[in-house]
DNA sequence: CTCAATATCAACAAAAATCGACATAAATGG
DNA sequence: CCATTTATGTCGATTTTTGTTGATATTGAG
């Protein structure tokens, strides 16, 4: 009788080591080919690693295996291709308010990223950011002065909040910063999950003579991870970019804004 | 009945990882070349970008795939779309030289641009950058830990080479640095247009036990801007990365280099 | 505007890959 | 040595993917 189901160790062949190592070397290998690399039957291939797809160790396509660490999807990106129409809308909104010459600080954020495309129509801006995408989209066009405010990037999305960032961002005199929200609160106001972002927005805000704040409408709805601290409280004057109107719970919250609705 | 078991991770394909990589690398393909580049139908093509498209990953105009990573039209695109196949190429061989965990200094030029893509497939890497376009393709993939040089980006290349940038280069302390040049004459060695980009080479090279030239074998010829500045020397041990054998010419400046020919 | 050239799309048949089951070979443990 | 477990290869049914064809849409030139 079968006393003993599970596996070795950690269900571990004599290919197991290989395969991944291949695996991973290459990017994307067929069966086919690993079952000639090994000298074994496609079949053995796929026993072995059947397992490894499901403890995540790589991963199954029809016709291949492909390595975890493609990286094809980071985060990032995948946070990107998140209502891509709106963010795209509002960022062409916020294209629009920023004129030519003009001065901006621009924060992390998926959003940011689209307003940097958008901003590319745009000539002689000075740029003032923390996140190296903006920077990098932005610091190629002929004419731009980009500032990458910070050393250290966070692997997630390529910001900086170390110390080098708020004193670059601290020192700049800007005419615009644009800034974003995980989620608004009826009453508590913009929302985000970490300190560090509050932090950066609020040395924006005080480096900025005007903020404009670009969030689109599905964060008037609460968010599945509820973030927790507050961004700085907007003055009158300044600019809400959304694309769709906001309920009307929200108006005490956005009292005094300027509010544009793209689209 | 058939349970739907075949969880496909994203709806990936065999070939959406070459894809892509290609479609960042060169930064717009016509349908028609990318079929003849992986040996499948143009409709595969189609087949298995659309969700690609809808998903932000690329984006798709009639007749090509026109990456959506760092899209660029000014000057660096053309200087990056000319010799794209060497480059390629180089890219790849350097990232096979660089191993996962591996420290590396990376300086600005088309090449390295390349050789960023590459890199993408390694893991856990440490990576010091004057480059934002470098650090941005880098900074996001998970583990790695990236560190933008410099403040002030050049608007051309999105470089910098300020006083920060060479303090944050001369505290660093890795295995291989990655250096380029803009061509090479057979006795006075690898030249650059500019004094800052000496300084640069000569910052990383001294923060890297070991350096990486990769030149394209187009560098071998005499360019028609002479560049006049000399790149700090190689030493015994340091690896030349190119796409030809070097001519004899040249074998005097390059005695004691372990030199690699990709292809 | 029209026209030709080319690109895209939908649908179907052919090809390839997968999975399950069983037989055989290798390894294990007394 | 044999009994038992484990791993591997082979075969057929099923599923997925791919190439082809013909219709439709888009582009650029005249």
């Amino acid at each position: 009788m079968p006393v003993n189901r599970s596996k070795t160790p950690s269900g571990m062949s004599k290919y197991t080591d290989e395969i991944v190592r291949t695996v991973d070397m290459m990017g994307t290998v067929s069966v086919q080919e690993l079952s000639q690399i090994l000298g074994v039957s496609d079949q053995t291939i796929r026993r072995v690693t059947r397992p490894l797809a499901e403890r995540g160790v790589l991963s199954k396509v029809h016709g291949a295996l492909v390595s975890t660490k493609s990286a094809l999807d980071p985060p990032f990106l995948s946070r990107m291709s998140l209502n891509r129409a709106a963010k795209m809308a509002i960022a062409n909104e916020v294209a629009a308010v920023i004129q030519d010459g003009d001065s901006v600080a621009i924060d992390t954020g998926s959003t940011s990223a689209f307003i940097a495309q958008a901003l590319r129509q745009r000539r002689d801006l000075i740029i003032v950011t923390n996140s190296a995408y903006v920077a990098s989209t932005l610091a190629m066009i002929p004419g731009n002065n980009v500032s990458m405010a910070g050393t250290q990037l966070r692997d997630h999305d390529g910001a900086s909040f170390d110390r080098s960032a708020f004193q670059v961002v601290e020192r700049a005199q800007v005419d615009y910063c644009v800034l974003s929200a995980s989620m608004i609160h009826a009453t508590k106001g913009f929302l985000v999950h970490e300190q560090c972002e509050v932090d950066m927005a609020t040395a924006m805000m005080n480096s900025a003579a005007r903020s404009i704040m670009a969030v689109d409408a599905t964060k008037f709805q609460p968010q599945d991870r509820k973030p927790a601290l507050r961004q700085p409280q907007l003055v009158e004057g300044d600019i809400l970019v959304t694309d769709a109107s906001p309920p009307n719970a929200f108006h005490g919250v956005l009292e005094g804004l300027e509010i544009r609705v793209a689209g």
